[in-house]
DNA sequence: TCTGGGGTCCTAGGACCC
DNA sequence: TCTGGGGTCCTAGGACCC
């Protein structure tokens, strides 16, 4: 069994479920779903997917087919916990560790058999038994001479499978994996392919240098075949990096076009965006707006800061006016976006014109307000921009029509919020 | 899958410069 | 002023991933 290199993939089955199961012993062995905060499904346990059930399906539909099935709402927070769990025990077999994401990880064992005197099979075999000893959920793993190989392994004997491919077995693997199956292909390239012949990922790795630079292969996918054929390029990212950009985006049903209302729900997402730069300790210096048509057109802008912030009423004052550059009356509308790039690290080093120093006097207040959210449950505090989508949030419960006396509470509640929040634009 | 949310990387092409 | 060649930087958008 040859290796030139070893390298692990771990993929947890159907993550989430099985956390639900692993954190609550009464689901085991039922058919549970996650899903129910956005009505639809996003994972299933083995036992949901035996009754036929699939991602996407609305948890109407799935109560209505399988009563005896459990719906529980997302847990994120408890999912990125059991995630980093993960990560650490596989940590203590390698010094490199990809976190590749809340279910997947990578692992570099080369040249750890002297150290364990063991196999590379036995000592994925060791790492996967502590993962679900300690877990209590089960891992696909695949070993295999680089990144793409290992994918193909822990994908191919689904629940708690280990499938090792050392470099003399490839082409048996590839032989029978549709082109399109393979990580980084995805459905444009593997129509192209397709139509050039290459129908298998055997098909592809069989391909010679002249052929790929005669067809003027990208390099993504030049990194695809030289992996199929034994060599390895991918290398791990071990050394967790600062994000790149931090992104919010909400879809409103029904579509509006009113401009209140459109630019309370980018005023949410600047909130919510900025919150998690501040928990990151990031400021950002580029701000990106997206407006989405209800035809699903999309319309983006940037605006660069002169300072970096964290500050989502600083952010919302410069943006307002390329808000209202973007906006077009008689458009419908369906969701907002924003994205916060070139993030910085917020040393707190004042620049030319203190404008730094001052924007640290709101600094007190937004940790305040994180504070609050954090033990009284989000948007507890939120900025008054915000109000009508805050308001506006209720998912699936559009078909609740509000009681007169339901909707008049709300109206009050509505006031009095707005009574309040005027404290918070006043900080500053 | 009539389309949710959060990300990254690559490339073509324009602007600008020598 | 025209023509040719070459380089860098930036941006928009495509493609892909979980």
């Amino acid at each position: 069994m040859t290796y030139p290199r070893a390298i692990l993939h771990f993929d947890g089955d159907s993550f989430f479920a099985s956390v639900e199961q692993a954190m609550n012993y009464t689901l085991r062995g039922r058919p549970v779903v996650t899903g129910a905060e956005r009505g639809a499904a996003t994972a299933l346990s083995i036992e949901a997917k035996r009754l036929g059930l699939h991602r996407g399906m609305s948890i109407r539909e799935i109560r209505e087919k399988c009563p005896e099935v459990v719906v529980v709402a997302s847990n994120y927070t408890a999912y990125s916990l059991y995630a980093r769990r993960m990560y650490r025990i596989v940590g203590r077999y390698s010094a490199k560790v990809e976190e590749y994401s809340i279910d997947e990880c990578f692992a570099d064992i080369t040249g750890l058999t002297e150290l364990y005197l063991k196999t590379y099979e036995e000592i994925a075999l060791m790492i996967k038994g502590d993962l679900e000893r300690s877990l209590g959920i089960t891992f696909g793993v695949g070993l295999g001479p680089s990144k793409v190989v290992a994918k193909i392994g822990s994908k191919h004997n689904k629940p708690g499978g280990f499938t090792p491919i050392p470099q003399e077995l490839l082409p048996q693997f590839l032989e029978t994996l549709p082109i399109g199956s393979l990580w980084g292909v995805g459905p444009a390239m593997a129509r192209t392919l397709q139509a050039e012949g290459v129908v298998t990922a055997l098909d592809f790795a069989r391909k010679d240098e002249f052929w790929l630079r005669s067809h003027k292969v990208a390099k993504p996918y030049r990194e695809i075949w030289f992996e199929l054929r034994g060599g390895c390029v991918k290398e791990l990212e071990h050394m967790v990096r600062a994000p790149a950009s931090i992104i919010k985006t909400r879809t409103f049903a029904p579509p509006n076009k009113d401009r209140a209302f459109i630019f309370s729900q980018l005023s949410k997402n600047i909130e919510r965006a900025c919150e998690r730069a501040r928990t990151q300790g990031l400021l950002c210096g580029v701000v990106g707006v997206m407006l989405k048509s209800q035809e699903f057109l999309y319309r983006n802008s940037e605006v660069m800061l002169r300072t970096p912030t964290n500050d989502p009423a600083e952010i919302l004052k410069i943006i307002e006016k390329e808000f209202d550059r973007m906006f077009v009356p008689s458009i419908l509308y369906r969701a907002t976006g924003v994205s916060l790039r070139s993030l910085v690290r917020d040393s707190h080093s004042a620049d030319l014109f203190g404008e730094t120093a001052m924007s640290h006097k709101s600094e007190k207040v937004l940790l305040a307000v994180d504070t609050l959210n954090k033990r009284y449950g989000k948007e507890t505090v939120h900025l008054a921009s915000s109000l009508r989508a805050v308001n506006n949030y209720e998912p699936n419960r559009q078909k609740n029509v509000d009681t007169p006396a339901k909707a008049l509470r709300t109206t009050l509640e509505q006031k009095k919020k707005t009574i309040d929040l005027p404290f918070l634009g006043m900080v500053r």
